[in-house]
Parts: structure tokens; C-alpha cells; sequence
RNA sequence: GCUCCUGUGGUGUAGUUCGGUCCAUCAUACCGGGUUUUCAUCCCGGCGACCCGGGUUCAAAUCCCGGCAGGAGCACCA
């Protein structure tokens, strides 16, 4: 039987950018984005970002910007990390995030909370050790922390809080159902003791919570309606639910994405990167060799890239393997339209044009080319040509006919070109080339691989795009970095 | 070992909820062609996929069962 409906249904449409969220009957919507401040966004943390950022978007909705920064131990926070990510959370999104806040700052709140329920028994402060824990939360077994009375618990609470208890000599538990089929989130851990000062509020605090109590306890109380992250999160997930449940909580709507691997680039964590960058293995967080949001941003990706970019990925829970060329090709897409034409040398070689009968000359005069090939009205740029003396690259040496782009077709031999003809004649190679007067040394970073790679060259004048993306004729972009008081430009390679 | 998630072309992605309009969408990559005084941008064309095996059904990418593969969690990290 055909079901009527069916012949109404529109099937294979497209579906463009971020699927519907289940909306609540307040139309209420209010996301947040939580990185552990240990280090500045990676690409990785961009997908977050955009992702959130662009629900709220949609929804007239809002962001939180949370630092999940109560860990001192393991993944301690970086000072400078959270004016970074902060400022990268506006870069990415093109929005301040509508609220900001620290979970470093909130500890009396989540402590508050804990010895709540710990009052009501929805809570244990354990003793066990990590391991004598582990193998009867295997075997489905309770400890006997679990069946102390409350009184004997808020004494234990209260030594721990005093700092009474040594780090791993106790943990405060969520009470669970032991025989729950995955073992994950059997009495799983809230909050443990940490005597390793905190690098914002040092060591006022002994007892700290874990993220899966901090987060519940936080979404809670911002009026969280919607999570999106990783699948790796999962279990928190369910661990929160169980939580939520024994408060009479509900929990926000959860949506998941999965793991993303970038094939450009090797495993890279941010403790991976905030190592070698303390041991001076990279220039800073922005060295080109590094998957970081600041390293992409000093290269001169452009932040809308990045927003399409993970918006047509979409929310799939695959685990996916990108090329960084599909970022790119998003990226060139976008900035070519705003980016100035000109010309760099590299291993430039010095030739002097001459006219139709080999006569040298001592001025050319100007002559005058489109900053934009497609766009005049973004203005010419002005070629001295001097006395004639020009650089063309090495790598395009050869002794016979070749055109100089926007200039001239010319016989080349030896160090002299002859012009043949001002007009283009059809079928000749086009080389890009540079007028030795209005051009300056330069270099270029280019990153390739592990290496970096000091590329030195001749640059057309800039005249005033400091910090702007480029398109180098016949190469690709880069974007100016500075130029030195001796008037050296240093350029940043971003790509093909 | 236990628990969970995911399998559509080289890489991603749409379609799977509610089986038919799907000889399967779009992008990127690749190949070929065009425009262009750049190897850029732009335009046209081509290539190429439903993990495997059963089952249900007139009809399966879609539903059921069983495999297989990849990934994640089982941290007093986030």
C-alpha cells in the first residue's frame, strides 16, 4: 500500500547549512561554547565556535563563552590563553559572545552545590583509591564510602575543603545505579582535591570539580537549552543526564559531531603545542607549521572560511579526515575579490630592456596596471620603469621570445631584452616580472611541512597594504607581515 | 573485556525519521575544454559511491537480523 503522504513528501532536496533545532515552547535558545583555556584555539576549537555561534544566529539565540579552566593539575590553564581565545571567539564568530565567565571564578557556587548534595545523599565523598575504585565499579560491587551515613560524609567533605586530605585521598561521587550496563558512569567522579595552585585564584581552593559536574551544575544555572559538541563527550552526556535526573533537572537538547582529523597537519594537541612552543620548537602559537586559529589568522585566512566552511560539514557524527586544500579553496574564493595584484621575484635575475633597435634609454616613464584585474575601480598600480633595469625570476630564464605581463613581448638575450612589440602577440609565455625601481628586497615565510622555509626575493611595492592579503601574480597568496626601517618587506605565504 | 557512536565516489556531504518521484544531491579533488596579458578568479563538460551477507516487500541507500570495518568512553583531563 503506498502511503498517500508520501507523493507530497520532498525528498532528495538539499539541505543547505546547520540542521533545525528542536525549539522549546519560550523559543528560548542559548548555547555555549566551553574551551579549556590551556592554550589558545586550535582549528579544531573552530568548528565549536562557528557552530554555536551560528545556531544562536539563527535563532536570535545566545552564546556563552566558558572557561572550563578548573583543572590545575593535568591541563593547567594559560594565563595569556584567555584574552586570546576570547578574541578569537569574536574573530571566528564576528560576535562578541553575549556573556563570559570562568569557572575558576564560580568555585563557590559548584562547592556550595556539591555539599547540597552531599546533604541529600545524592552525593559520597570516596576514599577509595583510584584502582581499589575501578575494580569493584567493574565488578558492579559498592565500596564502603558508598553506604557511610551523611553525617560522616559532610565530615569528610568539610576535611577536604580544609585541605585535610591529601590529593587522591578522597573524591566526592555522584550515587548511581551500580548495575547501569556501561561502566563509565557507575558513581562517577564530581569534584577531586587539587593542592597545585591555580594560576588565576592560586591555592584558596583544595577541592576543584570535574568538568562533567561543573558543566551540569553551570548549563544549569546559565539556562543552557542546547549543547553541541564532540561525540567524544558522549558519556558526559549520559553522566549529566543521571545527574539531572536526581535534582529534578531537565537537561538541554544535545547534538554531537565527530572527530575531525586534519591531513596537513600530525596529532596535535593543545598540550602538545603549548610544550613545544614553550621549548621554543615554534616562533609562538602563530608559527605557519601550527593547526592554531592564530596561525591561520597571521597567514590571512579569512574568518568567513572558516564559518562555510564548518557549516556545510554539517553536524555528522562520522569521523572525517580533511584536506586543508578544501578550507583553502573556501578561502581563495573569498579573498580574491579583495585582493591586490603584485608581483614577487624569487631568485630574481637582472635584466635591462632596451628598445626595438637594442639602444639603451635612460627614462621608460610609467607605465600603469589594475590592482584588480577584474575590479578597476579599485585603482592602478604605478611602474617606474626607469632606466630599464627589470627582475624576472630565475626559474623563468630562458634566451627568446617571452611576453612581460602588462608590458611588453621581448627577445631575451644574455642580461638585455629587446622589446619587440608593446602589443601582445597570441601563444607567447607570460611571465610576471618587476621594475627594479619601484621594488624593494623581500622575504617570505613559507611554512612546508616541519620546515619553514625563508624565501628571499624581490617585492613589487606595496604602497600602504601592511597587513593585508595579496595575490602574487602566477603564485598564490600571501600577506604582508612588515617592512623593516631599511624598507625589506616580509611577507607570510597562505596558500596556492 | 564492558559501553557507545559511525559506515554513500579520492575527500566531504544530501537523501535514511515516514521504503517508491534515487539508473542517488552538492562541493572539493582529478581529467578535458573555454574566458583571462597570472599557474588566481570565473564558465562549460567528464569521472566517480549506497561496507558485506541474508530477510521482509510488487519495490530497500532507507525497515529487520547477522557479520565486518573505523572511532570514542571506561582519567581523581577537558
Amino acid at each position: 500500500m503506498t502511503n498517500p503522504e508520501a507523493l507530497n513528501r520532498e525528498k532528495q532536496k538539499k539541505r543547505i547549512g546547520l540542521p533545525d533545532l528542536e525549539i522549546g515552547d519560550d523559543k528560548n535558545v542559548i548555547l555555549r561554547f566551553a574551551p579549556n583555556p590551556n592554550g589558545p584555539l586550535s582549528i579544531g576549537h573552530s568548528r565549536g565556535v562557528v557552530i554555536n555561534s551560528e545556531f544562536a544566529k539563527k535563532y536570535s539565540g545566545k552564546v556563552i563563552l566558558r572557561f572550563d579552566d578548573t583543572d590545575t593539575k593535568v591541563k593547567p590553564p594559560l594565563e595569556s590563553a584567555y584574552s586570546m581565545i576570547e578574541e578569537e571567539f569574536e574573530w571566528i564568530s564576528g560576535l562578541k559572545p553575549d556573556l563570559v565567565i570562568r569557572a575558576s571564578s564560580r568555585m563557590e557556587i559548584y562547592l556550595e552545590a556539591a555539599e547540597g548534595m552531599i546533604s541529600r545523599g545524592i552525593c559520597y565523598v570516596c576514599r577509595c583509591t583510584a584502582s581499589e575504585f575501578k575494580e569493584l565499579r567493574d565488578s558492579k560491587e559498592a565500596c564502603v564510602c558508598r553506604e557511610r551515613d551523611v553525617g560522616q560524609n559532610i565530615l569528610d567533605w568539610k576535611m577536604m575543603i580544609e585541605g585535610g586530605i591529601d590529593e587522591g585521598g578522597a573524591v566526592v561521587r555522584v550515587k548511581t545505579d551500580l548495575n547501569l550496563p556501561n561502566p563509565a558512569l557507575r558513581d562517577w567522579p564530581a569534584l577531586r582535591i587539587q593542592h597545585t595552585a591555580h594560576p588565576i585564584v592560586g591555592n584558596r581552593y583544595k577541592v576543584w570539580p570535574l568538568l562533567d559536574f561543573q558543566s551540569a551544575v553551570e548549563d544549569h544555572l546559565q539556562g543552557v537549552t542546547h549543547i553541541v559538541r564532540g561525540k567524544d563527550l558522549m558519556d558526559s552526556t549520559r553522566k549529566q543526564t543521571l545527574l539531572y535526573g536526581l535534582l529534578d533537572w531537565d537537561y538541554p537538547q544535545t547534538l554531537y559531531w565527530g572527530r575531525v582529523k586534519l591531513l596537513d597537519f600530525g596529532g596535535f594537541s593543545t598540550s602538545s603545542i603549548r610544550k613545544s612552543v614553550e621549548n621554543g620548537d615554534y616562533s609562538g602559537w602563530d608559527d605557519p607549521r601550527l593547526p592554531t586559529v592564530a596561525a591561520l589568522r597571521r597567514r590571512g585566512f579569512s574568518s568567513e572560511s572558516l564559518r562555510e566552511f564548518w557549516v556545510e560539514l554539517g553536524l555528522s557524527q562520522k569521523d572525517i579526515s580533511i584536506p586543508m586544500q578544501s578550507i583553502e579553496s573556501k578561502n581563495s574564493k573569498i579573498i580574491d575579490r579583495y585582493s591586490e595584484r603584485r608581483s614577487f621575484i624569487e631568485s630574481p635575475k637582472k635584466l635591462y630592456i632596451t628598445s626595438e633597435n637594442g639602444d639603451k634609454i635612460d627614462n621608460f616613464g610609467s607605465i600603469f596596471i589594475n590592482r584588480h584585474p577584474d575590479y578597476p575601480e579599485m585603482g592602478e598600480r604605478e611602474w617606474d620603469l626607469g632606466d630599464g633595469s627589470i627582475f624576472i625570476s630565475e626559474n623563468d630564464y630562458t634566451e627568446g621570445l617571452i611576453r612581460l605581463k602588462d608590458f611588453a613581448d621581448v627577445e631575451i638575450k644574455g642580461d638585455i631584452a629587446v622589446i619587440i612589440s608593446r602589443e601582445k602577440t597570441d601563444d607567447l609565455p607570460i611571465i610576471h616580472w618587476v621594475s627594479s625601481k619601484n621594488s624593494t628586497e623581500a622575504v617570505m615565510i613559507v611554512a612546508r611541512g616541519s620546515e619553514i622555509d625563508n624565501v628571499e626575493g624581490i617585492m613589487e611595492n606595496i604602497d600602504g597594504n601592511l597587513g593585508q592579503t595579496l595575490q602574487l601574480e602566477r603564485m598564490g597568496f600571501a600577506r604582508i607581515e612588515g617592512i623593516s626601517d631599511s624598507g625589506r618587506i616580509s611577507l607570510i605565504w597562505l596558500h596556492g
